[in-house]
DNA sequence: TTTACCGATGTTATCGCTACCGATATCGCA
DNA sequence: TGCGATATCGGTAGCGATAACATCGGTAAA
């Protein structure tokens, strides 16, 4: 091997046209079986890999689904992508994932450079985008899905579920329990809108009931035990009688509940505590942490749905809205 | 904005070639700062995206790294790409993720998928690959770099640790301590080549000094703590005086110290615990669990610094050969 | 037997952009 | 004033594949 087989080289060897190699490879109709059994044959000795740069641009069609989510370590989308493979495994298109880091300007870039490749469907996590981005998804020619969030006006396909009705309805929970001293802990907190619409729901779902937040603290960093164990442990100090901490995710309330466990408190006697997302880490503990689960594969089959159904469907789809319902699942924390 | 901007129709409306406005947004030199100026004025006003389908057709570049791991789920390649992503911020190049499944068939597959985008370098977890994915590597005009393992025979460029050698380092740790009964808990294990070379080192590490496992389950699903958890219930059911357990993930030991938790043993007294990869979950837990570091990281950095090391130098870069030492952290669970 | 038609294949014309190289403008300097 | 060296810019020719249409035996229907 030489040097780079191309396709003309492979029809050569097989004796036809390229056009007829091109439809053997592809699975084209009007090819004779023998014919395309010799390409096949020929394609596979070589070791062939067909061009999808030159195919692509020549077809006008990528077969990628870009996905644009915030992170990749934070446990939570890795399902959302799951629940999008698992679509579009019914189909030829495959997801791309790109990262924005919980940044605008990161986003931006992102999606300029995925969109850059044309590919046959965008789907973006949260709906707060800058101008730039905003533009760029209005233009792009290809279906895009704004999914997890449902709090906002979406550029036109939607998926999600509402973050602020989450925060309220876990405020009147921990309300309904007799809670009255309850503190916030939250991570990421300028950027990562959807915890910051758990917030402000959560607040205004007290404030409903005339109670305030007796402590409060936005961390700045990312999700983990050990931050939520330490922030825990910082707050408690300041507020010895606080009676339940509401976090912004399961990541952080569990590390609430190591420092429990490792300073005797019991739960939910000394402090309540729940989480967000409904993560895979909070089985096996040996208490059920009360969370709220996100919907996440879900969300991300419905959005590869979207793009499925705007795929095939030949005029523009008219705008999807979907919002899912989270459930709650109070464990034996509250 | 009715159809799709092209080069053309900016070269146009800013009044220059094709040529100099493709020059001017590639930022490449050769044209003015007020012509380049124009340009991008022109491109950012009407929301112009290259196509870079056709950019990379027509430069036979592209400036993507494919990375093939197994999963995202398991909290360990997330922190690969961390590593990866960072270096490669200093290029033009970006990372694209290609999950395999822990299948080879899979990952042939998505291998000829991303291969098929010529992008500039490949990275893959693994030394173990299907003939086809072999032929294909050994093929492919760009860097390859397989990743996480070093037992085997790489195809070229190789950055990881031996498994081999972690799993026979953790026996000795085990055994100097004293522990003589001693069960192994592993996951995906016949497809996950790690899992099982840390397995083998470690049997014959204990083997060179006359100790048997005196347990063993192999489970064929995920990692997660509620399955160690289960398992470690269910081992130390047939083997109450297990004085140690071995897991192939920290996840699982997590799962196994929850057990112990919820059942009031204390570890290690009542039963030891190691783990494997120092995941981020084990920071934050009221005991630190045995683990060993598996250079997650460094090893993403260092795969990510050869392909751009193979990019810049004119010829074929000699195989590099980078074998990590990791590092045990006993904690205090042995 | 003739004609319409169909499956299998080949020919031509892009797809949107960039490498390559030639053309032009500008400027310093003798 | 005239020359070559620079800085800018443009025309042409692909990159490697596929869409669309043309071709061409051969078979079934008339």
């Amino acid at each position: 091997m030489i040097k780079k087989m191309l396709l003309k080289d492979v029809a050569r060897l097989a004796g036809v046209s390229e056009m007829t190699a091109s439809r053997a490879l592809r699975g084209a109709p009007d090819v004779s079986n023998a014919t395309r059994a010799k390409v096949e044959e020929i394609a596979r000795a070589h070791g062939y890999v067909p061009n999808r740069i030159a195919g692509s641009l020549s077809s006008q069609s990528v077969n990628l689904v870009a996905v644009v989510v915030p992170s990749l370590n934070s446990f939570v989308f890795p399902e959302v992508l799951s629940g999008i493979s698992s679509v579009l495994k019914q189909s030829p298109l495959k997801p791309v994932v790109g990262i924005s880091g919980y940044e605008m300007d990161e986003e931006e870039e992102v999606i300029r450079e995925m969109l850059s490749w044309r590919p046959s469907g965008l789907i973006v996590a949260g709906l707060e985008h800058s101008e730039a981005t905003q533009k760029m998804l209005l233009q792009a020619d290809c279906p895009v899905v704004e999914v997890m969030d449902a709090d906002g006006t979406p550029l036109r396909h939607c998926v999600g579920i509402s973050h602020l009705q989450a925060g309220r309805d876990m405020a009147a929970q921990i309300l309904a329990r007799g809670y009255r001293r309850i503190g916030f802990i939250g991570t990421k907190m300028p950027q990562d809108f959807r915890a910051r619409k758990r917030y402000d729901g959560f607040v205004s779902g007290l404030a409903e009931q005339g109670i305030a937040l007796t402590d409060l603290k936005h961390y700045a960093g990312d999700s983990a035990i050990a931050t939520g164990r330490l922030l825990t442990e910082q707050m408690l100090a300041r507020q010895p009688d606080l009676d339940c901490i509401y976090y912004s995710s399961d990541v952080m309330s569990v590390g609430g509940y190591m420092h429990c466990l490792a300073e005797g408190l019991s739960v939910p006697q000394d402090v309540a505590l729940a989480g967000f997302n409904n993560l895979p880490i909070l089985e096996g503990l040996p208490l059920q942490l009360a969370t709220t689960d996100a919907c996440r594969r879900p969300i991300g089959e419905r959005a590869a749905e979207i793009v499925l159904q705007a795929r095939d469907s030949a005029a523009d789809l008219a705008p999807i809205r979907e919002i899912l319902s989270p459930r709650i699942n109070l464990g034996q924390s509250l």
